[in-house]
DNA sequence: TGATGTTTTATCGACATACGATAACTTCTA
DNA sequence: TAGAAGTTATCGTATGTCGATAAAACATCA
């Protein structure tokens, strides 16, 4: 975390107040406060009254209302005139519209994803680590199976993904095993790889191999193969990954079939 | 550069202090400062000095410092150890994929887009209206062409592109008028329909016809043929498109096959 | 290698800003 | 039609943000 946390006697009149701060003398609540009632929006709650605002992201009216006024005004928020109600616009696509278009990674890998999509027919995805979790940056759908629960931006925990194996083998084991220990182990399906023990030999295995799999490990059905794409400096950034019905082809075939192809494109994209 | 604001006052004002700010009360200043940093980042400036942030987002070097620091701290802004360089994070993808999870209507298209996507076998997308431009909220590309110029949360000007002329044609003409005359209209190909009274001729005849068509109006060599989604009301609040290479097919051929399934889809999607 | 300029990090007093209570108003409900 | 529930507007004041600047890190060059 940060490296300043000195200079503040604690023994002051702040205390007074109740609201014991994280005392960041350089961070700006209100941003924060901008972001909560933002992310109090999502799929249980896709329109909300003011109140509604205020009780889901834990902020008194006054608060939501200048909150939702100011977000309003740049264009995040959209409030129906009759209904009274907010809900997320369509401009808080553009944040994440310019982290896609600027990023080095997502560039370089394209043609490489578009390769790769074409040649296997199968869905293509290009994917991001943060901490825990993998991040869908990048996804070209097959023209079979046309799965639409995962778009970009989805998450899914990296340890019972093949992205996220792959990623996690590429890194110091020490921090591989920081990683899994923070993450929030548990079976998502009768076949998921989830014990500590377990996922290790799973890591190592595909360290060795360059490619990590994943058969139902997350969805049922799915099955998935990923390799790395390593930075400047040897570590992963991102992986490539082609993602399968698993009625269509067994471990074997998923292996024989995709696992030099999707070797070659995370080497290609790491060195271009 | 988006064209909502807040109206901005000319206030060449004095300033002891300087800025005369909207001088709306409920406006949460700071908020509006952490979004001018982060719209900062993008293609021209993929990575980012502190100072550099300070002069893009035009704002002195301690505001910088201020809100480069909060943003990193919740997630959005990622620093470079070396090089002390900011980069917008992978999490920037969360807010719009809140919106897109919580949308009514991204929710309730999806399988007719799938379905249409199937049935055409050629790119398909969702776009929704905001002021002149529309915004590509989703797609599902065909498998022979797969263009990356356009991905979900690019925005074009309504004036030149199916879907925003199959929007137009929706509105009461008064409103769409007023859409236009604020267009920034100009060609952006040889072929653009951009004069005031052509479009409002391309308007009207949409109307009628029930679809709006598009011949490399905005990039060479891509057609489209698209129709308005009505809300409950009866207010265009998007619009599905099927997308094709001109030289695949002929305009009459464009029409012939597509309309009706456009159309189609379209009304089934308003109805839902 | 040390001198000199540039960029980043840390600090702090001052006061404008955002806070939050509440009043005024509007919309539902019973 | 009264009364509740929710939304919008107002305002004095404590707080949190501002912005200048000091200290430290880093880069450049004689």
């Amino acid at each position: 975390m940060s490296t300043l946390e000195t200079g503040k006697p604690p023994s002051d009149k702040e205390g007074a107040a109740g609201r014991e701060k994280s005392a960041d003398p350089l961070m700006v609540m209100s941003v924060e406060k901008a972001f909560r009632v933002l992310s109090a929006f999502g799929r249980q709650h896709q329109t909300m009254s003011l109140s509604q605002v205020a009780s889901v992201a834990e902020m008194d009216l006054s608060s939501a209302q200048r909150f939702t006024h100011t977000l309003t005004k740049l264009g995040f928020l959209k409030k129906d005139r009759e209904t009274k109600r907010f809900e997320l616009s369509s401009k808080t696509l553009d944040l994440g519209y310019h982290f896609l278009r600027g990023n080095r990674l997502v560039d370089k890998a394209m043609p490489y994803l578009m390769h790769l999509s074409k040649e296997t027919e199968e869905t293509v995805n290009l994917t991001m680590p943060e901490d825990t979790e993998i991040i869908f940056v990048s996804r070209f759908l097959s023209r079979h199976v046309l799965n639409t629960d995962v778009i970009v931006g989805t998450r899914m925990p990296a340890f019972c993904t093949a992205p996220g194996i792959a990623m996690l083998s590429r890194l110091p084991e020490a921090e591989a095993v920081a990683i899994i220990d923070r993450s929030n182990l548990k079976a998502h399906t009768p076949s998921t790889t989830w014990r500590r023990e377990d996922l290790l030999v799973k890591i190592r295995q595909s360290a060795q191999q360059g490619y990590a799999t994943a058969f139902e490990e997350f969805y049922h059905g799915d099955a998935s193969i990923a390799a790395a794409i390593l930075d400047h400096r040897g570590r992963p950034e991102g992986a490539v990954n082609v993602a399968v019905s698993c009625s269509r082809y067994t471990h074997d075939e998923v292996v024989s079939r995709f696992s030099s192809l999707v070797i070659a494109a995370a080497h290609a994209i790491s060195r271009v």
